[in-house]
DNA sequence: TAGAATTATAAAAACGTTTTTATAAAAAGG
DNA sequence: CCTTTTTATAAAAACGTTTTTATAATTCTA
């Protein structure tokens, strides 16, 4: 015995399809006898309406898609949760799909699996596939990533200012050697960072140093790495701080001091990006300039689900950061100038 | 103008819908002149399969559901990613529900908009549900919870040789007076901790003593204070270590002993379980035992795909835990035996 | 070379809904 | 009372696929 269909329900209750499923979706073109008669037979068979009929037929399936590379780690689970309890909040379920396969990911938006999707920036997808997208007027938003097509909504954290606030931050508390340690290069946010922190210091006149950027890869290990060959490298020229991409390379960077016998904030301040929760457990605790993720989420879904229902256009929207002072960065010790070094 | 069909295709194509149908899913029915001329005019005109048809008429949607309370934190972020990942390499995607809310979680389930389903225990799908699963023949795997039903499957955390295996470290450390800090009586996970706990001590003919076992329900805050309140109605029974039956629990412990003036692990050694993402950051840094998370995601999948595909009958899975050894437990101090207390 | 078997394609049915259109019965209008 | 509205329900079409069945053309068999 198969699954019960509405024509299971609409010959036990002695009527007609359209009947039952009028009831179902309370059309109130019914006798309320009809209808309440229906409901009891249907609830009795314990019938459930299939979603993938129902879905072909309306050519809805209040499913909303999110397309990222990874879902590990406190950025992403903040996102997800909050993408997720969203959805559910606005009748949407929420389809994750992590993948670099393009073609996993176009078929699934092209073809009508979801509403709308959420696109986490790394995935690049390039101008043909956004184009693709227009045209059969697929819903989506893109999380940190800037788009000049006017259809496409974007939510992004200001990680220009964010930069350009920590540093300027880091040079108010006198430290004048402040080095960046930088993401992925072909990542947005850690570009606009590093373009933040370079404009600050252009701004105070400061130190421009090819050296002092890094490459930490937005990770605890790679930064690790980073710094402490750096240190290896270039021993005479030991930053007053440390401006990191993220909260997990400030971890990774911080450990690395840490292994060389310096303190941190008393020697070198760190400061990092995000405000992940494990910052605050730390020790130190960790200056971070604080994106608001689960914000980010929330308006992501929020904006697609109107774009979805109110046809409303996609629109730019900018996230500004908040710095969060904890422990991990102070005032420059200066010591004797002359004496030291 | 809508979206390119099946139809439009075969229309372009001069040719009928199931040769198109057969070109795509390439059937070896076809001439092979007439199929590449069809997939030529299907890529000319962006064609892309309407999943919903597909899944219509297949029965199939090639997705797996998971439904969750929650997706916060490394336990969640860990589970997904790992599953999400597996899926995506089996061809499937992920479903990610984040709700209580059961009508949702049936229609979407019974309502075949997955084609098998992972449950996460804390949501508590009651008898009447799991029965109405089973005559519906929907395929569904239990993580962290163990079903009598046979044809669920489930993949749970082994409580009992983690407990077990715990021990016998802290006793190879040489360590033969050790506490226990039970969890929620009621809980599965705390009960059969302390079980493998007690077997270990009796295995090794150590003391089994009821005061050992206190009580600090899985949290921070009540372990602190149970620990505090031990040390000072039994200050004469110091134990050499503390099994703390959670990670927090752990971190309670250690806050109340280092409050009595004791140093961990020189002093006493502590070691908890489930390796949360602070226990790395803690100091000293946690030695736990570590569920495996991601071992367990994917598990889970691999044996939910082959319920689906191959029919296999629900299996109970039970997972070893890994001891990750860290700073907070240590060999066994002998200072003086007749000269100390 | 007539009939059988094979090959390649087309036509039609089906999946489970919703929606549009048709029909019958009852109520209203004059 | 006979037409016109209104009301309640039924029948049919449609969504975009896959799959089953039918048909035509070709090749094989004896």
């Amino acid at each position: 015995m198969g699954k019960v269909t509405i024509k299971d329900v609409a010959r036990e209750a002695g009527v007609s399809i359209s009947t039952v499923s009028n009831a179902l979706n309370n059309v109130d073109v019914l006798n309320p006898e009809t209808k309440s008669h229906v409901l009891n037979v249907a609830k009795r068979m314990n019938y459930v309406p299939n979603l993938n009929g129902k879905q072909l037929k309306t050519g809805k399936t209040k499913m909303l898609g999110f397309f990222t590379t990874s879902v590990s780690g406190p950025y992403f689970y903040t996102l997800v949760e909050s993408m997720a309890r969203e959805c559910d909040r606005l009748g949407y379920g929420l389809n994750v799909f992590v993948t670099r396969d393009k073609q996993v990911i176009m078929s699934n938006i092209l073809g009508r699996r979801v509403d709308g999707v959420i696109i986490y920036e790394e995935l690049r997808i390039d101008d043909e596939d956004v184009s693709m997208m227009m045209k059969e007027k697929i819903k989506a938003v893109f999380l940190d990533r800037f788009l000049e097509n006017e259809t496409m909504g974007s939510v992004i954290f200001d990680s220009f200012v964010a930069g350009y606030e920590a540093t300027k931050y880091l040079i108010s508390l006198g430290h004048k050697k402040i080095a960046y340690i930088s993401g992925v290069d072909t990542m947005f946010d850690s570009v606009q960072r590093r373009d933040g922190y370079l404009e600050a210091l252009r701004e105070h006149q400061l130190l421009v140093d090819e050296d002092y950027v890094l490459q930490g890869y937005f990770e605890e290990e790679g930064t690790y790495n980073a710094v402490k060959s750096f240190l290896h490298m270039h021993p005479d020229k030991l930053p007053d701080a440390f401006l990191a991409g993220n909260d997990l390379s400030a971890i990774g960077c911080i450990r690395a001091l840490k292994s060389h016998g310096f303190d941190v904030p008393a020697d070198i301040s760190v400061v990092g990006f995000d405000d992940i929760d494990i910052a605050q457990y730390f020790t130190p605790p960790l200056t971070t300039v604080r994106n608001q993720i689960a914000r980010q989420g929330v308006l992501a879904i929020d904006h697609l689900v109107r774009m979805i229902q109110k046809k409303e256009q996609g629109k730019k929207q900018k996230l500004a950061g908040e710095l969060v002072v904890r422990g991990s960065s102070q005032v420059k010790i200066q010591r004797n100038d002359l004496g030291q070094e």
